[in-house]
This record gives structure tokens, C-alpha cells and sequence, in this order.
DNA sequence: AATTTCGCCGTAAGCGGTTACGAAGATATT
DNA sequence: AATATCTTCGTAACCGCTTACGGCGAAATT
């Protein structure tokens, strides 16, 4: 009603230099006409797009077994969301990632304001690059010990060296097994770390099977070759659920009982390992916490509030079920 | 070099009017300054985005036990990049979806050209009135038959049929229950109406247990009421893998062996359909497929190449694993 | 009563592209 | 050789917003 460009912008950002009575005939106004103002425009004058990018490897956003990645992603965006932030997904490919951020338009074009980089298969230059192009970074489920950037993992090496701690004081086993996966994944690296300390401390010989996959059928694999190794074992522990699987079906084509003739736990909590049989022991990994903690760092940083870097460990703990001998009733929560 | 921005515009952008060698020159000065035409101000005065915004209910994307919806997402991602468009996540809560399309900044702003919302926890009004705002809609696994909405949907109906004739004349099953969720949940009621066609085409006569929730536990629950009510009952079909899953747990709580003394059916090929014990027989749903589709369509809508109503449904096929007594090499892939 | 101060608001520039329009040079037509 | 046509390219307006700056009237100061 006769006010101009100005004061609407003034009145509908909270700005200064209105009055109460103005702003509120600009606010009943622009509900009534359903007026919001153009999210391009208003990115072209203040150069922030409030989005960020959810950058990971295309192979490991689904198809795979577990969505550990959307829910990281998941987390991400509800609490961005919370702020007026919008979360894109980009997957990308190996080449892709070889060639380095320069290469794609979507970073480099001004579409976003930062990216939360998932996964470890990120290279190290691609980050570096990354980082250096001006845009807001973060690292989620990545360690880059080398680097600066900003990070959120979950702490391998602590809950595998809980889950490890719980085999042999909670229930006295001295020979414990290890699957672990490719040397060079970082996750695997850790997690085994874990269960080396724990078995250290307690005096025992740590007992180590490398597979160079962490899928059912190669914890099948694994799981034999361990307890045809040292049949004397009485407990396996997995890097990860889909393994520790493959090895409660191992021991179960063997005639082992588990638990009661070999306790079994694995690492994840992926949404199955509830309904395995038996159910499965495991360190559960906060998905959904890494995501809103992404996204609150990402956000301190973008807005400038936040220039340290940090590396965040958000702690990974035990879900006590049955696999591990324990009674089904002294459950954890979920 | 001496060249005007609006000859540069040109020849980034593949328009006519400028010679080739001028042509290559910009082209080669961009990739040496690494300049990127910003995708803000290019959207400001084309007043198209390139993004497309994925709906869905917050609490179907994860945490849930399968990614469903992130495959759908995963597969409109990598069509949509393709074609340099790109995709935003926005989950909704129950309150949101209630209170319309006009409420959210995000659909209203003029952030995207496009949006696709998945699964069928979207209101039917909220659909109309998104698509009467303008932007370019499409559905996902959402049927709304009553409306003029463009879909892909899978083949419930069909899936459903196959799977029960399978039982029927493959091995000759007579008494086939059927384990279904709730009312009014559309997927569930098009699989009980393949379920049906099947058993009446055959002469036989339903048997149709329906609970509230389509869990593993309540899949145990309906199994258990159906194998009481009727105990020569020798196959079951569920509609999804969960309640599959129950229903062979509540067979072993009863010594009833599977697939021996009975056969298990269930639907959407979970990924852990394939290592349950024993491997799943299911229908799968070509997740990855339907949001390649849905981005192809939206892409032609959006550029206006498009304009008539489709509904697109997806062939839903049978996966034949060991659960409904076929030996287990018989596997069809995946 | 004249002046200063201050709160409120409008005018206009600018964000970084795209594109209609017109100018200028090259080529074709007479 | 003069004119018409075509190609190539530059000038400037515009997209819808934010914000620096200045104007204006009311309140405060002298």
C-alpha cells in the first residue's frame, strides 16, 4: 500500500530503520498476496545461496545394504532445514573425483555456499582443492588426519576396543579373533587398532584375519579361516555387521552354537543387525548425530563464526544382543 | 582478451553469432582463468533453476531399515546431473504436509523448477496445490489415481498376482494365505487385489490376515493367527519383506520348516531379502529405475517438451530365492 | 524560534549474467 | 563503384532483490 521496494525488503528482514506499525501492514500484506521474496535474486546481492552440497562417492549412496549415508544426510538436512538451509546431493564418480573439484560446474558455479564432503572416499587433494576454492568444508565419516579441514567420525578405535574390553572382562574369553578389512581403509584401520589395545592391555595374542571385502560372504571366508586356524576361539569380532554375519553363519555351518560355543560382534548397527539370528552384538555408529553436528559446524563456518579447525569423535557405543552371550534382556535401547 | 561480455555469453553458451575462432578463444581463456558462468545471476535472468526438489515424509526417509527412498533419489540424482540439473532433499513433517505447499519457502521461492515427491504419505491436496503453483510435478511410488499428476509407480498389482501363480502353478499350492497392512495404505491394497486375482482366477479361496503395522513382528503375529486358522495352509504371500521375514521366524517358532512345509513370498526385495534364512523368494521394485524415470520426466516437463499426464508403472518381477521352494540355483540375478 | 538530532522511508546503484537492438565491417549484388 | 545483405560483435536494459545515501518531518536541544 503505497511503500516502497525498500522497506518491504527492510520490513521482511528484520531490518532496521522501520517502524511497528509499517512493518507489520508489509508482513499481513505479503501473507495475503503469498508473496516470498525470489531466493535467486536475493542470493544474486548478498552471495549466499543458503545451500550445501552432500558430496559422496556414487557407490556408496545406495544401492548398498544399509542407508548409513542417508541417514547421515538425513541428519543433515533436518537440522539445516531448521535454518533455512538447503542440502543438495551429489554423488560422484571415480573419475569425477579423480579430476578434482575444479572440474564440476556445481562447485565452482556459486550454487552453494559449502560442502560436506562423506564418506573416505573422498581423495585428500580433492578436499585440499576443495577447500582452497573459497567454499566452506567439512569432513564427515572421514578422517584426513593429515589435514585441517573440519571433521565428524565416529570413534572406531574406542568402540572397537569397548566391544573387545566386553568379551574379555565381562565374559572371560582369551582367544578373540579379528576380521578386519583392507589395509588402507582408515575405518578398518582404526577399529582394528581398538581391538589390538584392548587385547594388548589384557595380556592376550592378538588373533588377525584380513579379507580385502567387508561383505557377508567374505566373513564366511574369514570366520573359517580363523576357527579352522585357532579352534580353540570362543569369540569373533567383526569390523563390521555384514561380516560378523558371515561369521555367525560360518560357525553355524560348523556346528558352532553362537553364542553359546562362540560369541560373535560386529560394528555398525546397521537396521539388520536387530533381526539377525541370533541377534547381533554391535557398536552402534550415531549416523543421524553425525549429520546434525555437520550440519551445525557447517553452518558456524559458513556464517563465520567458526574459523578453528577441529575434529570431532562422536563416541560409537555397544549395543549389547544376544550374539555376544549376554541375556537377551539386558538390551540397550535400539 | 578485448572480447565483450555479452560475445562471451554467447559462445559459453553455444548461441549464434559468434565466429568459431573467436568461439575457441573464450572457450580457452575460460578454462585458463577456471571461470564458471554463476549459476545465481544466470538463474535470475532465465528464471530457471536446474534443480529439482525431492519431497518426501521425514520419517521415510531414513532412519528406516531399507533404503527405499534413497535408491529412488540416488537413480533422479544421476539422470538429473546428466543434464546439469540437480536435486535437494526436503522432508517434511506430518504438521508441514498438512499445512500445504503455500507455507514452505522452499517450494515457493523460485529455488527450483521441479518437484517429485515420493511415497504416498503426501495429501492429495497438498499435490493438487503444488502443482497449481506452478512448478513442474511429478509422483513417485505414490499412486493418486484421481488426480492428473504424472507418476511411476511399480507394478504392485502385477507383482502380486505373478508371485501368488508362481505358487500356484509352479508348485501346485492350494491353501495360500495372504499377510497384508493396514487399510487405506494404497500399496498394500493393490498387492491384496494381484493376491486376489491370482486365487480367483485359480478357483481357490482367499485367506487374508491384515494388521495395523507391516513390521517383522507383526508379520510373526499374522503368520502365527494364519497357520491356527487354517493349518493346512502350505504358502504365504506378504506384502513386503518384513512381514516375510516374520512370518518364517513364526514357521521355525512352530517346527514348521520353510520351504519344505511351507512357503514364504514377500515383497520389495529388500537387501537383506537375499540373506535372510533362508534366502527370500520377493518381488523386486525397480527403486533405482523409477527415479531414473521420474528425472527423464520431469526434465521434459520442466522444459516444456511434456505437458500431457502419464502414469508410468514399472514391471515389478519376481526374484525366485530358496524361501518358496525353488531350488536355490534356479536364482534369477538380483 | 532557530537549529540540531533522529527515526523513517524513498531513490538509485549494483549483484553477474542474458539478450534485444543497433553499429560496423565483410561480402555479395547491381 | 555504390548499394544491399549478412555476419560478428558491442551497448545497454533488465531480471528481483539489498543497501548506501540522502531527504523529510517530528522531536529534542539551544
Amino acid at each position: 500500500m503505497g511503500v516502497s521496494v525498500a522497506t518491504v525488503s527492510r520490513a521482511l528482514n528484520d531490518k532496521p530503520g522501520v517502524s511497528a506499525e509499517t512493518r507489520k501492514l508489509v508482513l499481513e500484506a505479503a501473507r495475503a498476496l503469498r508473496y516470498w521474496p525470489d531466493a535467486t535474486a536475493r542470493s544474486l546481492t548478498t552471495s549466499q545461496t543458503r545451500t550445501v552440497l552432500f558430496v559422496i562417492h556414487r557407490h556408496k549412496f545406495p544401492p548398498s545394504e544399509d542407508p548409513f549415508y542417508p541417514r547421515i544426510m538425513r541428519g543433515l538436512e533436518e537440522i539445516l532445514a531448521r535454518d533455512n538451509y538447503n542440502v543438495m546431493l551429489v554423488t560422484l564418480s571415480d573419475e569425477q573425483l579423480a579430476a578434482g573439484p575444479e572440474a564440476l560446474p556445481v562447485l565452482q558455479d556459486g550454487r552453494a555456499d559449502g560442502l560436506v564432503l562423506a564418506g573416505p572416499d573422498i581423495p585428500p587433494g580433492f578436499v585440499l582443492r576443495a577447500a582452497a576454492s573459497g567454499l566452506s568444508v567439512m569432513l564427515v565419516d572421514n578422517a584426513m588426519r593429515e589435514t585441517q579441514i573440519p571433521a565428524v567420525v565416529a570413534d572406531n578405535e574406542g568402540g572397537c576396543r569397548a566391544a573387545t574390553e566386553h568379551l574379555i572382562e565381562f565374559h572371560g574369553h582369551r582367544v578373540i579373533g579379528l576380521l578386519r578389512g583392507a589395509e588402507g581403509w582408515a575405518t578398518s584401520e582404526e577399529r582394528t587398532t581398538g581391538y589390538c589395545s584392548a587385547i594388548n592391555a589384557a595380556g592376550l595374542t592378538p588373533r588377525v584375519v584380513s579379507v580385502s571385502e567387508t561383505t557377508i560372504d567374505s566373513g564366511f571366508e574369514a570366520a573359517n579361516r580363523a576357527l579352522e586356524a585357532h579352534p580353540e576361539m570362543s569369540a569373533i569380532v567383526a569390523v563390521n555387521d555384514a561380516m560378523a554375519i558371515g561369521a555367525m553363519r560360518a560357525a553355524g555351518s560348523r556346528g558352532i552354537r553362537v553364542p553359546t560355543d562362540l560369541a560373535v560382534v560386529g560394528f555398525d548397527n546397521i537396521a539388520w543387525a536387530k533381526f539377525a539370528e541370533p541377534p547381533l552384538t554391535t557398536v552402534n555408529v550415531p549416523t543421524l548425530e553425525m549429520g546434525r553436528l555437520a550440519a551445525r559446524l557447517i553452518i558456524d563456518r559458513i556464517e563465520g563464526e567458526l574459523t578453528a579447525a577441529s575434529r570431532t569423535i562422536l563416541t560409537s557405543d555397544l549395543v549389547i544382543r544376544v550374539s555376544c552371550g549376554c541375556d537377551e534382556t539386558a538390551n540397550s535401547p535400539d
